[in-house]
DNA sequence: CATTAGCACTCAGAGAGTTTGAGTGCTAAA
DNA sequence: TTTAGCACTCAAACTCTCTGAGTGCTAATG
């Protein structure tokens, strides 16, 4: 798609003028605004030719042009200049990561909610699951003649426990021979290697603390199956009511619900290979999301998997904008907990 | 308030038809729907009557009565019959609660999710934090030659663990000796107690070790910190854009972005005594909440905590229907893991 | 040949006026 | 005390008209 300068710089008004006004641009608007000694009537006949090639499209025949989906695309791709962060943008986000951060679940939400507060648009985050974990080790804590605390730690440096009450007493040797059991028997197996039978061999092996062994067991297959879950957190919701194209509920409602069911992370696109991506409007696999456009950026979390958070709007959304803070985001989660070491210096993994 | 058996009767009948309908109610409709042998005439008297008591009002002249706060009240107080669950119904909230439930943070996030989704409204989910929690014990795992384990466990029987890497080798021995400075130093001591002062003494006696003492410390008052610390899930927010009364943005958007902005817990009404309280309308001390009704109900979380789950809707919701759904929930939660105890054994409290 | 001025044409949206019908309050009779 | 009957009220829906921003086309211009 070849264009003249003078239909780029059209082209690329329109847009942006249209990014800020969510209004139909007209031939005159522009005129004006850019600073050419042409009139409105050459403006027409170019904008004429944009509306030809798809780039442009009219909401009725007495209304200005607005970009179409493909306009979008050729102004992201080709148009756009990368916005300039503020000082003070950048020390919110700065601000905002300096938080602490304690579990996973709890980071993804902030930083969904951080990209909220940052675009004013709804923002999506998740995290994408991993399924070859295994366990690392095991560690049995007694705390007192009938509670124990069960420590589990996976190949990728996660740890979780579980405080575990007992009707009957137990004595420290017990639970050491127990440890030593689960490190031997249940190390370095994923979670579809832990079958029954094995299960069924340990308890045998384990004699009297049979029971045991199935309870610490399924705890830390618990531990590898939330690992494997991808869980989604959507934030900044209601700053669509503020938009002047989800003022009509009709628009809005289904969009809304659609954001709102985060059960299914599978709804939310995935970029492949790029640390960014955009889907414009119809680009969107979703119907749902068809006349909105999704921005999304990855981060790496360590332990060999990748965050998500997305930010998603009308498909006018200032994109070099979005971008920008998108990315810095991103960029800044992963340098937090990717090498799972913050600023710090605390290597938070639990 | 004494009111005649043919007012209450017709109150009544006035406000679960506009509980259904969201529509004033009209002489015509109430004088058919009543099983009774008077005639729409009457009924205008009477309703004229309980307009007087203030118990009714007129949107305008020639519509049909709606039930004024007042009137919800004394429905609520007076007129209202238990609703009955169905089967169907809690099945389904049995269903909800076996799932399972890793961490405080998402049961909340689970219950608010089922209240909504069963009742239909905005729900809200938010435990009281506690502020006299103590650590009750340290250990400290020794995982690689730089690297260990902290375990945290409350004298509320909350155990916490991080992951520690360092710079420097570390031996066995060094870990056992901080291992037992920190556990007759710094347990039993609430966050307040834990002075700057006593950190200098301790890192003192640790010689060597000193900056180990600092981080597993600081870990532990994060631990604490958050125990304090009370969080606010909301969900369902969508389902308002469904009913009538939020129609009009202008409705829906203030109402909305409050209970977006969920940071502060201090917002949400929190029940006192009673496990359950229902607020109409200006009873509400948000003035976003003015005109919407709010259902609280509170369960036991074990460790001397409280939860409250709650409904958010149009002053007109079925109040019968929500509390008995919400009173059963926050009953099984109560159930739950009010006792540290799961139906099927399993004592997570992490 | 690209550009421009001029003009007729289009059409969504705002505003004014009209109609409709559900519902009320009052009065007089049962 | 209850009821039938009737005049009155008023929001909501509908229709009609007007307005003005914006277009496309044509003919003139450099």
């Amino acid at each position: 798609m070849d264009l003249t300068e003078r239909k780029r710089r059209i082209l690329r008004a329109i847009i942006e003028s249209y990014i800020q006004s969510a209004e139909p641009v007209g031939s005159k608007a522009i005129a004006a605004s850019i600073g050419m000694e042409v009139s409105s009537a050459t403006i027409r006949n170019e904008m004429a030719d944009l509306e030809a090639m798809g780039l442009l499209e009219k909401p009725h025949t007495s209304a200005g042009r607005i970009p179409s989906p493909k306009g979008y695309r050729f102004y992201v791709n080709e148009l756009m200049e990368a916005h300039k962060l503020s000082l003070q943008e950048t020390e919110r986000m700065n601000q905002a990561l300096r938080l602490k951060m304690q579990e996973l679940d709890r980071v993804l939400d902030q930083a969904g909610r951080v990209v909220s507060q940052l675009t004013n648009y709804p923002a999506f985050a998740l995290s994408s699951g991993m399924d070859k974990v295994t366990i690392r080790r095991f560690d049995l804590l007694m705390v007192e003649h009938n509670a124990f605390i069960i420590v589990v730690m996976t190949d990728t440096n996660v740890v979780r426990n579980r405080l575990i009450r007992l009707p009957s007493d137990l004595t420290e040797a017990q639970l050491q021979m127990l440890n030593t059991l689960l490190n031997t028997t249940f190390t370095g197996l994923t979670l579809a290697e832990i079958t029954p039978e094995l299960m069924r061999v340990a308890q045998h092996a384990a004699g009297e603390a049979y029971g045991l062994i199935s309870l610490v067991v399924s705890f830390a297959m618990e531990v590898l199956e939330g690992l494997e879950q991808r869980r989604v957190h959507t934030s900044g919701l209601a700053h669509l009511l503020e938009l002047p194209e989800y003022q009509s509920l009709d628009r809005a409602q289904p969009l809304m619900s659609y954001l709102s069911e985060d059960s299914d992370p599978a709804r939310f696109p995935v970029p492949k290979d790029d640390p960014m991506r955009i889907l414009i409007g119809p680009e969107n696999v979703a119907d749902a999301l068809k006349d909105t456009s999704v921005v999304v950026a990855s981060y790496d979390i360590g332990e060999g998997m990748r965050g998500v958070i997305g930010v998603v709007g009308p498909t006018r959304m200032d994109y070099a904008k979005i971008t920008a803070r998108l990315s810095y985001l991103a960029e800044g989660l992963s340098r937090l907990f990717g090498q799972g070491e913050l600023p710090q210096g605390k290597g938070d993994e639990n």
